[in-house]
This record gives C-alpha cells, structure tokens and sequence, in this order.
DNA sequence: TTGACAAGTGACCAAACAGTCACATATCAT
DNA sequence: ATGATATGTGACTGTTTGGTCACTTGTCAA
C-alpha cells in the first residue's frame, strides 16, 4: 500500500481536485479542454498536475490524433477511502444509523 | 469550505497519518508517547507534525499538568468524505442513478 | 508541403516544507 | 530550592513542489 501514498499527496493539492471535479463532470476531456478550466495557470502548470495525477494513477490518458484525452480513475480513490478513510469515517455513519434507528423506535 | 485544504494536505503526509492512526489505536497520548510511535525522527520534527494536524482541526490537545494530551476529531475527516471523496467512491451509486433515468427517458 | 494547432521536454526560479538544533519555559518530585 | 522531566519557540538548512518559459515534436488541413 505504497501508493496511497501518492493518492494523498496528489488530493492535497486544490488545482488537482478541481481537475478530478471537471473530468467528473465530462470525461475524457483534453489538455486544452482542462485548461479552460484552470484560467489562471499557463498550460504547463496544468499538465504537470496531469502528470501527477496520471502517476498517482488517479486519471488515466489516450492519445487521439494530436489530443490526448483524460479519463477519470476513481479505483484508487476507493481504496483509501476504504482502507484508510472509512476507519474514521465509519463511527459518524454508525452514529447517523444509531440516530435514525433512536428516531424510528421512539 | 476552506479547511477541506487544510485537511486533505494534512493527510498528505505519512507522518501525520502515522500519529492519527497512533491515536486511533490510543486516545489522548501525550508528546512523548507519540513521539516514541516515529523513532526515526526527533521530538521536534514530530511536534511539527502534530501542530500540523491540530491546526486541520484533526486533532485537539490538553494540558494535563507538564503533558499535553493528543485527541482525535474525525469530524473533519468525516466531512471531507462525505463532501467531496464520497463523491468518487460511490460510482455505483451513480451508475444506478445513470441507469434509473436512462430507464425513466426511454 | 506549408502552416497552424495540440501536446511534450528540460531548464529554471521562488515559495513551501520537513527536519534539526540551541535555547527557553513550565511542572513535578525530593 | 534543586534537579529532572515535558513541552514550547525561533532560527536555520536541504529538499520538494508549484509554476513559468523557450523550444521541440507530432498531427491535421488547405
């Protein structure tokens, strides 16, 4: 599990998310396409955060023509949810359940 | 929702995530407990971390006497995955929702 | 085949970060 | 009081990271 490690470290960027945000609203969209997204960055900065997105494995890219397209690879993103994440997480949905079952029994 | 930041590059770090899980494991462990869990680096480099975690919210502290305690707050973990990781690890609830109104035009 | 267009590369810089250390403060036990 | 213990602070350093730029490569269309 080395590479929840990367996972983490590419979500702790704002610019990345946001790249994750709009490739969830349209996959498969190009370089040029997410810069439009991301105004105030020159391409380049864009697609290094591609890059470490793809690294991280969290999009993965196909080359069409002279595009290349981005598509959105949410596995990893479960996994550290499920191994990680949901350890914390979990009480909170147990306490909502507790308080629904509380609401419903009474 | 500003703090989501704060919390997800708290999180970026082997570290720190190191510390919450030492919580997990033990609530309310002072400095030095914690500082005994990350042998390979000194107390100062652990405390950088701690305060890191405090100020995401993910931790509170303490005084007890010459101690500090150490607590874990899952609230900020809980919101972020509710709010934006939940997002990506439920793509089966999406894919059901997809095929509901796919179900419902046609 | 020429030119416009999409994406890639390597170098480069500034800012942020991880980590350490000398030193300081506060607290407990004797 | 005195010394040992627990934590805190500010300065300092090496490394990583975010971002830009000049220049290149590949691809489409006229």
């Amino acid at each position: 599990m080395d590479d929840a490690d990367a996972v983490f470290k590419a979500l702790a960027d704002a610019t990345r998310r946001g790249l994750l945000d709009a490739l969830f609203v349209a996959d498969g969209q190009t370089v040029q396409a997410l810069c439009r997204k991301v105004p105030e960055m020159t391409r380049f900065g864009v697609m290094k955060h591609l890059a470490q997105l793809e690294s991280a494995n969290l999009i993965t890219t196909r080359r069409a023509g002279r595009t290349k397209q981005h598509f959105l690879n949410p596995v990893p993103i479960q996994q550290v949810s499920d191994r990680w994440i949901g350890k914390y997480a979990r009480p909170f949905t147990h306490a909502l359940v507790d308080l629904r079952d509380e609401l419903h029994t009474a």
